[in-house]
DNA sequence: AACGCGTGGCT
DNA sequence: TAGCCAAGCGT
Protein backbone atom coordinates (compact mmCIF):
# COMPACT_ATOMS: atom_id res chain seq x y z
CA UNK A 1 0.00 0.00 0.00
CA UNK A 2 2.91 2.76 0.64
CA UNK A 3 3.87 1.84 -2.75
CA UNK A 4 0.71 3.21 -4.28
CA UNK A 5 1.60 6.87 -2.65
CA UNK A 6 5.08 6.16 -3.63
CA UNK A 7 5.37 7.25 -6.70
CA UNK A 8 4.89 3.49 -7.18
CA UNK A 9 8.37 2.92 -6.49
CA UNK A 10 9.85 5.85 -8.08
CA UNK A 11 12.92 6.25 -6.71
CA UNK A 12 14.44 10.14 -6.27
CA UNK A 13 17.53 9.27 -8.25
CA UNK A 14 15.38 7.46 -11.35
CA UNK A 15 12.87 10.88 -10.84
CA UNK A 16 15.73 12.81 -11.40
CA UNK A 17 16.78 11.34 -14.15
CA UNK A 18 13.32 11.41 -15.67
CA UNK A 19 13.27 15.01 -15.00
CA UNK A 20 16.63 15.58 -16.44
CA UNK A 21 15.41 13.68 -19.80
CA UNK A 22 12.48 15.83 -20.27
CA UNK A 23 14.02 18.61 -19.71
CA UNK A 24 16.58 17.99 -22.04
CA UNK A 25 14.10 17.36 -24.90
CA UNK A 26 11.85 20.24 -24.15
CA UNK A 27 14.81 22.83 -24.32
CA UNK A 28 15.66 20.97 -27.89
CA UNK A 29 11.63 20.75 -29.01
CA UNK A 30 9.77 23.93 -26.91
CA UNK A 31 7.55 25.32 -29.46
CA UNK A 32 7.75 28.79 -30.13
CA UNK A 33 4.46 30.06 -28.98
CA UNK A 34 3.41 33.64 -28.49
CA UNK A 35 3.03 33.53 -24.72
CA UNK A 36 6.42 31.67 -24.15
CA UNK A 37 7.85 35.22 -25.39
CA UNK A 38 6.14 36.66 -22.28
CA UNK A 39 7.09 36.86 -18.88
CA UNK A 40 4.30 39.26 -18.22
CA UNK A 41 1.88 37.37 -15.69
CA UNK A 42 -1.78 38.92 -16.75
CA UNK A 43 -0.35 37.65 -20.24
CA UNK A 44 0.78 33.73 -18.98
CA UNK A 45 -2.42 34.01 -17.31
CA UNK A 46 -4.94 35.24 -20.26
CA UNK A 47 -3.13 32.47 -22.23
CA UNK A 48 -4.02 29.62 -19.53
CA UNK A 49 -7.38 29.98 -19.40
CA UNK A 50 -7.18 30.23 -24.12
CA UNK A 51 -5.79 26.88 -23.68
CA UNK A 52 -8.64 25.47 -21.13
CA UNK A 53 -9.87 22.79 -23.63
CA UNK A 54 -8.73 23.96 -26.13
CA UNK A 55 -6.08 23.52 -28.80
CA UNK A 56 -2.90 25.64 -29.20
CA UNK A 57 -3.22 26.50 -32.68
CA UNK A 58 -6.83 27.88 -31.87
CA UNK A 59 -5.55 30.26 -29.29
CA UNK A 60 -2.51 31.78 -30.80
CA UNK A 61 -4.40 33.86 -33.30
CA UNK A 62 -7.35 35.19 -30.67
CA UNK A 63 -4.34 35.58 -27.96
CA UNK A 64 -2.22 38.11 -29.82
CA UNK A 65 -6.02 39.99 -30.62
CA UNK A 66 -7.13 40.17 -27.24
CA UNK A 67 -3.43 41.44 -25.98
CA UNK A 68 -3.33 43.92 -28.39
CA UNK A 69 -6.75 45.04 -27.23
CA UNK A 70 -6.60 44.43 -23.50
CA UNK A 71 -2.44 44.32 -23.05
CA UNK A 72 -2.47 45.16 -19.09
CA UNK A 73 -4.68 43.98 -16.51
CA UNK A 74 -6.43 47.67 -16.05
CA UNK A 75 -7.09 47.44 -19.62
CA UNK A 76 -9.24 44.51 -19.58
CA UNK A 77 -10.99 45.24 -15.86
CA UNK A 78 -11.87 48.33 -17.67
CA UNK A 79 -13.77 46.88 -20.73
CA UNK A 80 -17.26 46.14 -20.92
CA UNK A 81 -18.52 42.27 -20.38
CA UNK A 82 -19.34 42.05 -24.24
CA UNK A 83 -16.18 43.89 -25.22
CA UNK A 84 -14.52 41.03 -23.66
CA UNK A 85 -16.69 38.29 -25.11
CA UNK A 86 -16.13 39.70 -29.05
CA UNK A 87 -12.73 39.34 -28.32
CA UNK A 88 -12.76 35.80 -27.15
CA UNK A 89 -15.54 34.81 -30.38
CA UNK A 90 -15.07 31.74 -31.36
CA UNK A 91 -13.17 30.16 -28.61
CA UNK A 92 -16.17 28.61 -27.02
CA UNK A 93 -16.61 28.11 -23.48
CA UNK A 94 -17.21 31.88 -22.83
CA UNK A 95 -17.82 31.66 -19.26
CA UNK A 96 -13.92 31.71 -19.07
CA UNK A 97 -14.29 34.88 -20.52
CA UNK A 98 -16.63 36.35 -17.96
CA UNK A 99 -14.73 34.68 -15.43
CA UNK A 100 -11.08 36.37 -16.14
CA UNK A 101 -12.92 39.64 -16.63
CA UNK A 102 -14.72 39.61 -13.33
CA UNK A 103 -11.35 38.48 -11.87
CA UNK A 104 -9.55 41.33 -12.88
CA UNK A 105 -12.04 43.55 -12.01
CA UNK A 106 -11.82 41.99 -8.53
CA UNK A 107 -8.17 42.89 -8.31
CA UNK A 108 -8.36 46.13 -10.03
CA UNK A 109 -10.76 47.20 -7.52
CA UNK A 110 -9.35 45.97 -4.34
CA UNK A 111 -6.00 47.54 -4.91
CA UNK A 112 -3.77 45.50 -5.43
CA UNK A 113 -4.25 45.58 -9.46
CA UNK A 114 -1.80 42.77 -9.74
CA UNK A 115 -2.13 38.66 -9.67
CA UNK A 116 -1.65 37.15 -6.30
CA UNK A 117 1.57 35.22 -6.82
CA UNK A 118 0.38 31.96 -4.80
CA UNK A 119 -1.35 29.41 -6.00
CA UNK A 120 -3.34 29.29 -2.91
CA UNK A 121 -4.41 32.93 -3.34
CA UNK A 122 -5.14 32.42 -7.27
CA UNK A 123 -7.30 29.30 -6.63
CA UNK A 124 -9.44 31.79 -5.07
CA UNK A 125 -10.21 33.45 -8.09
CA UNK A 126 -13.01 32.62 -10.10
CA UNK A 127 -11.65 30.93 -13.25
CA UNK A 128 -8.52 29.56 -11.19
CA UNK A 129 -9.29 25.92 -10.59
CA UNK A 130 -6.16 23.40 -9.62
CA UNK A 131 -4.65 23.69 -12.60
CA UNK A 132 -4.71 26.94 -14.05
CA UNK A 133 -3.55 28.27 -10.44
CA UNK A 134 -0.62 25.64 -10.86
CA UNK A 135 -0.05 26.95 -14.11
CA UNK A 136 0.36 30.53 -13.70
CA UNK A 137 1.91 29.75 -10.28
CA UNK A 138 4.42 27.87 -11.41
CA UNK A 139 5.01 29.34 -15.01
CA UNK A 140 4.63 33.44 -13.84
CA UNK A 141 6.52 33.01 -10.46
CA UNK A 142 8.54 29.94 -10.64
CA UNK A 143 6.51 28.04 -7.32
CA UNK A 144 6.96 24.70 -7.26
CA UNK A 145 3.40 23.21 -7.59
CA UNK A 146 2.34 20.79 -10.62
CA UNK A 147 -0.15 21.75 -13.25
CA UNK A 148 -2.21 19.01 -14.32
CA UNK A 149 -4.02 19.13 -17.51
CA UNK A 150 -5.11 16.54 -19.56
CA UNK A 151 -1.66 16.04 -21.14
CA UNK A 152 0.19 15.60 -18.03
CA UNK A 153 -2.47 12.86 -16.60
CA UNK A 154 -2.08 11.06 -20.08
CA UNK A 155 1.15 11.14 -19.67
CA UNK A 156 2.02 10.05 -16.30
CA UNK A 157 -0.94 7.63 -16.44
CA UNK A 158 1.53 5.95 -19.20
CA UNK A 159 4.53 5.85 -17.45
CA UNK A 160 2.61 4.64 -14.28
CA UNK A 161 0.76 1.94 -16.62
CA UNK A 162 -1.89 3.16 -14.18
CA UNK A 163 -4.67 1.46 -14.76
CA UNK A 164 -7.65 3.83 -12.52
CA UNK A 165 -9.44 6.94 -14.23
CA UNK A 166 -7.31 9.76 -13.67
CA UNK A 167 -10.67 12.38 -13.20
CA UNK A 168 -11.26 9.69 -10.16
CA UNK A 169 -9.46 9.89 -7.02
CA UNK A 170 -7.45 6.58 -7.42
CA UNK A 171 -6.29 7.75 -10.65
CA UNK A 172 -5.49 11.16 -9.98
CA UNK A 173 -3.53 10.92 -6.54
CA UNK A 174 -0.58 8.69 -7.90
CA UNK A 175 -0.45 11.01 -10.86
CA UNK A 176 -0.28 13.92 -8.57
CA UNK A 177 2.29 12.10 -6.32
CA UNK A 178 4.68 11.85 -9.67
CA UNK A 179 4.08 15.33 -10.81
CA UNK A 180 5.28 16.72 -7.30
CA UNK A 181 8.51 13.96 -7.16
CA UNK A 182 9.05 15.23 -10.86
CA UNK A 183 9.12 18.78 -9.48
CA UNK A 184 12.09 18.01 -6.80
CA UNK A 185 14.62 20.38 -7.82
CA UNK A 186 13.73 21.77 -11.42
CA UNK A 187 12.52 25.11 -12.75
CA UNK A 188 8.78 24.54 -11.72
CA UNK A 189 7.74 26.90 -15.03
CA UNK A 190 10.25 24.30 -17.41
CA UNK A 191 9.57 21.04 -15.90
CA UNK A 192 5.26 21.45 -16.00
CA UNK A 193 5.53 22.99 -19.87
CA UNK A 194 7.84 20.46 -20.23
CA UNK A 195 5.22 17.79 -19.55
CA UNK A 196 2.30 19.16 -21.00
CA UNK A 197 4.55 19.89 -24.17
CA UNK A 198 5.39 15.97 -24.74
CA UNK A 199 1.64 15.07 -24.41
CA UNK A 200 0.94 17.37 -26.99
CA UNK A 201 3.88 16.51 -29.73
CA UNK A 202 5.01 12.98 -28.92
CA UNK A 203 2.54 11.45 -26.20
CA UNK A 204 -0.30 11.61 -27.86
CA UNK A 205 -3.91 10.39 -27.18
CA UNK A 206 -4.25 8.28 -30.16
CA UNK A 207 -0.58 7.02 -31.88
CA UNK A 208 2.18 8.17 -29.50
CA UNK A 209 5.38 8.56 -31.01
CA UNK A 210 7.13 6.32 -28.18
CA UNK A 211 9.92 5.92 -30.47
CA UNK A 212 11.39 9.31 -30.02
CA UNK A 213 9.72 9.98 -26.61
CA UNK A 214 12.69 10.73 -24.47
CA UNK A 215 10.90 8.50 -21.61
CA UNK A 216 10.66 5.42 -24.00
CA UNK A 217 13.06 3.55 -22.30
CA UNK A 218 11.17 3.94 -18.40
CA UNK A 219 7.55 4.51 -19.66
CA UNK A 220 5.48 1.34 -18.14
CA UNK A 221 2.65 1.53 -20.60
CA UNK A 222 5.46 1.54 -23.18
CA UNK A 223 7.26 -1.98 -22.15
CA UNK A 224 3.86 -3.55 -21.82
CA UNK A 225 2.62 -2.53 -24.91
CA UNK A 226 -0.50 -0.72 -24.15
CA UNK A 227 -0.06 2.65 -24.25
CA UNK A 228 -2.24 3.20 -26.67
CA UNK A 229 -5.09 2.23 -24.22
CA UNK A 230 -4.30 4.47 -21.78
CA UNK A 231 -5.34 6.38 -19.80
CA UNK A 232 -8.70 4.64 -19.52
CA UNK A 233 -11.31 7.42 -19.31
CA UNK A 234 -14.81 6.79 -18.17
CA UNK A 235 -16.86 6.93 -22.23
CA UNK A 236 -18.26 10.00 -22.79
CA UNK A 237 -22.18 10.23 -23.45
CA UNK A 238 -23.30 9.71 -26.44
CA UNK A 239 -23.86 12.13 -29.01
CA UNK A 240 -27.77 13.22 -30.08
CA UNK A 241 -29.03 15.37 -32.91
CA UNK A 242 -31.01 18.22 -32.65
CA UNK A 243 -32.36 20.70 -34.67
CA UNK A 244 -33.34 24.20 -35.14
CA UNK A 245 -34.82 26.89 -36.73
CA UNK A 246 -33.22 30.56 -37.53
CA UNK A 247 -34.54 33.80 -38.77
CA UNK A 248 -32.63 35.31 -40.84
CA UNK A 249 -34.28 38.86 -41.17
CA UNK A 250 -33.00 41.35 -43.70
CA UNK A 251 -32.67 44.64 -44.13
CA UNK A 252 -30.39 45.60 -46.97
CA UNK A 253 -26.77 45.21 -45.53
CA UNK A 254 -28.68 44.30 -42.04
CA UNK A 255 -29.72 41.72 -40.18
CA UNK A 256 -32.06 41.45 -37.49
CA UNK A 257 -29.85 39.97 -34.32
CA UNK A 258 -30.78 38.82 -30.81
CA UNK A 259 -28.79 38.59 -27.96
CA UNK A 260 -28.95 35.30 -26.06
CA UNK A 261 -30.00 35.92 -22.55
CA UNK A 262 -28.40 34.85 -19.43
CA UNK A 263 -28.71 30.74 -18.13
CA UNK A 264 -28.48 30.28 -21.91
CA UNK A 265 -25.81 28.80 -23.59
CA UNK A 266 -23.90 31.45 -25.42
CA UNK A 267 -25.09 33.88 -23.13
CA UNK A 268 -24.44 37.56 -23.70
CA UNK A 269 -23.30 36.46 -27.74
CA UNK A 270 -25.99 38.11 -30.49
CA UNK A 271 -27.15 35.53 -32.81
CA UNK A 272 -29.34 35.50 -35.65
CA UNK A 273 -32.92 34.99 -33.85
CA UNK A 274 -33.44 30.92 -33.18
CA UNK A 275 -35.66 28.58 -32.02
CA UNK A 276 -35.02 26.30 -29.44
CA UNK A 277 -33.68 23.08 -29.74
CA UNK A 278 -35.93 19.89 -30.80
CA UNK A 279 -34.69 15.86 -30.70
CA UNK A 280 -33.98 14.80 -34.45
CA UNK A 281 -33.53 16.26 -37.85
CA UNK A 282 -35.00 19.14 -39.37
CA UNK A 283 -38.36 19.59 -40.28
CA UNK A 284 -39.58 22.02 -43.03
CA UNK A 285 -42.85 22.12 -41.99
CA UNK A 286 -42.22 22.25 -38.17
CA UNK A 287 -39.31 24.66 -38.73
CA UNK A 288 -42.25 27.26 -40.22
CA UNK A 289 -44.47 27.00 -36.95
CA UNK A 290 -41.74 27.49 -34.51
CA UNK A 291 -40.60 30.82 -36.57
CA UNK A 292 -43.87 32.35 -36.49
CA UNK A 293 -44.63 31.35 -32.72
CA UNK A 294 -40.32 32.80 -32.45
CA UNK A 295 -41.88 35.97 -34.35
CA UNK A 296 -45.05 36.21 -31.97
CA UNK A 297 -42.63 35.89 -28.91
CA UNK A 298 -40.68 38.82 -29.82
CA UNK A 299 -43.83 40.94 -30.45
CA UNK A 300 -43.05 40.80 -34.54
CA UNK A 301 -45.27 40.78 -37.53
CA UNK A 302 -43.13 37.84 -40.04
CA UNK A 303 -43.35 36.30 -42.60
CA UNK A 304 -41.97 32.99 -42.83
CA UNK A 305 -40.03 31.83 -45.97
CA UNK A 306 -38.59 29.04 -47.81
CA UNK A 307 -35.38 27.55 -45.94
CA UNK A 308 -32.36 29.24 -47.53
CA UNK A 309 -29.34 27.00 -45.90
CA UNK A 310 -28.65 24.91 -43.15
CA UNK A 311 -25.63 25.20 -40.87
CA UNK A 312 -24.27 22.31 -38.95
CA UNK A 313 -22.50 22.99 -35.55
CA UNK A 314 -21.95 20.84 -32.09
CA UNK A 315 -22.01 21.92 -28.58
CA UNK A 316 -20.73 19.68 -26.24
CA UNK A 317 -22.90 16.55 -27.02
CA UNK A 318 -25.22 17.59 -29.15
CA UNK A 319 -24.58 17.47 -33.20
CA UNK A 320 -26.87 21.05 -34.31
CA UNK A 321 -28.90 21.07 -37.28
CA UNK A 322 -30.05 25.01 -37.73
CA UNK A 323 -32.22 26.04 -40.45
CA UNK A 324 -32.09 29.26 -41.77
CA UNK A 325 -35.04 30.75 -43.07
CA UNK A 326 -35.84 33.71 -45.13
CA UNK A 327 -37.90 36.03 -43.20
CA UNK A 328 -39.90 39.36 -44.53
CA UNK A 329 -40.52 41.97 -41.19
CA UNK A 330 -42.56 44.57 -41.99
CA UNK A 331 -41.90 46.33 -38.33
CA UNK A 332 -37.88 47.24 -38.46
CA UNK A 333 -37.85 48.89 -34.81
CA UNK A 334 -35.67 47.29 -32.14
CA UNK A 335 -36.05 46.38 -28.33
CA UNK A 336 -34.18 44.94 -25.55
CA UNK A 337 -31.90 42.49 -26.73
CA UNK A 338 -32.89 42.96 -30.30
CA UNK A 339 -31.43 45.01 -32.85
CA UNK A 340 -30.35 45.44 -36.19
CA UNK A 341 -26.51 45.62 -37.62
CA UNK A 342 -24.28 44.78 -40.39
CA UNK A 343 -22.56 41.67 -39.71
CA UNK A 344 -19.26 43.80 -39.56
CA UNK A 345 -20.96 45.52 -36.28
CA UNK A 346 -22.49 42.16 -34.90
CA UNK A 347 -18.93 41.50 -34.99
CA UNK A 348 -17.85 43.47 -32.64
CA UNK A 349 -20.46 42.79 -30.51
CA UNK A 350 -19.98 39.47 -30.07
CA UNK A 351 -21.45 36.58 -32.30
CA UNK A 352 -21.78 32.81 -32.06
CA UNK A 353 -20.29 30.53 -34.08
CA UNK A 354 -23.36 29.50 -35.69
CA UNK A 355 -24.06 33.13 -36.47
CA UNK A 356 -20.57 33.48 -38.35
CA UNK A 357 -21.67 30.22 -39.68
CA UNK A 358 -24.57 31.72 -41.34
CA UNK A 359 -23.13 35.03 -42.44
CA UNK A 360 -19.93 33.02 -44.77
CA UNK A 361 -22.84 30.49 -46.55
CA UNK A 362 -25.62 32.77 -47.11
CA UNK A 363 -26.22 34.19 -50.23
CA UNK A 364 -24.97 37.17 -51.22
CA UNK A 365 -27.45 40.29 -51.40
CA UNK A 366 -28.62 40.65 -54.87
C1' DA B 1 -19.96 12.65 -9.04
C1' DA B 2 -21.79 13.86 -13.09
C1' DC B 3 -23.08 17.24 -16.00
C1' DG B 4 -23.16 21.71 -18.71
C1' DC B 5 -20.47 24.55 -21.14
C1' DG B 6 -18.11 25.70 -27.56
C1' DT B 7 -15.47 25.14 -31.01
C1' DG B 8 -12.62 23.51 -34.87
C1' DG B 9 -9.32 20.18 -36.62
C1' DC B 10 -8.18 15.54 -37.43
C1' DT B 11 -9.21 10.82 -38.74
C1' DT C 1 -19.67 12.11 -42.55
C1' DA C 2 -19.54 11.51 -37.71
C1' DG C 3 -16.82 10.71 -33.84
C1' DC C 4 -13.12 12.06 -31.05
C1' DC C 5 -11.00 15.10 -28.44
C1' DA C 6 -8.06 19.61 -26.54
C1' DA C 7 -3.24 23.42 -21.61
C1' DG C 8 -10.83 22.74 -17.03
C1' DC C 9 -14.12 25.03 -14.07
C1' DG C 10 -18.34 25.49 -11.46
C1' DT C 11 -22.19 23.47 -9.52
Amino acid sequence: MANTVNNHGMRPAQLRRLADELLRWFEEHRRDLPWRRSRDPYAIWVSEVMLQQTRVEAVVAPFDRFLRRFPDLPSLAAASENEVLAQWAGLGYYRRARQLHAAARLLAEDGQGQLPRSSAALRLLPGFGPYTAGAVASIAFGEAVPAIDGNVQRVLARVLALEEDPSRRSGSAPIEVLARGLLGGSPPSELNQALMELGALVCTPRKPFCETCPWTQSCRARRAGVAELLPRRTPRPETSTVSCYAAVVRDGPRFLWRQREEGEHNAGLWELPTTRWHAGEPDPGRGHRELEGLGEELGREWRVGDAMVTVRHSITRYRVRCVGHEILDSQGQESEGLRWGSSEEAEAWGITAAARKFLAKLPPLF
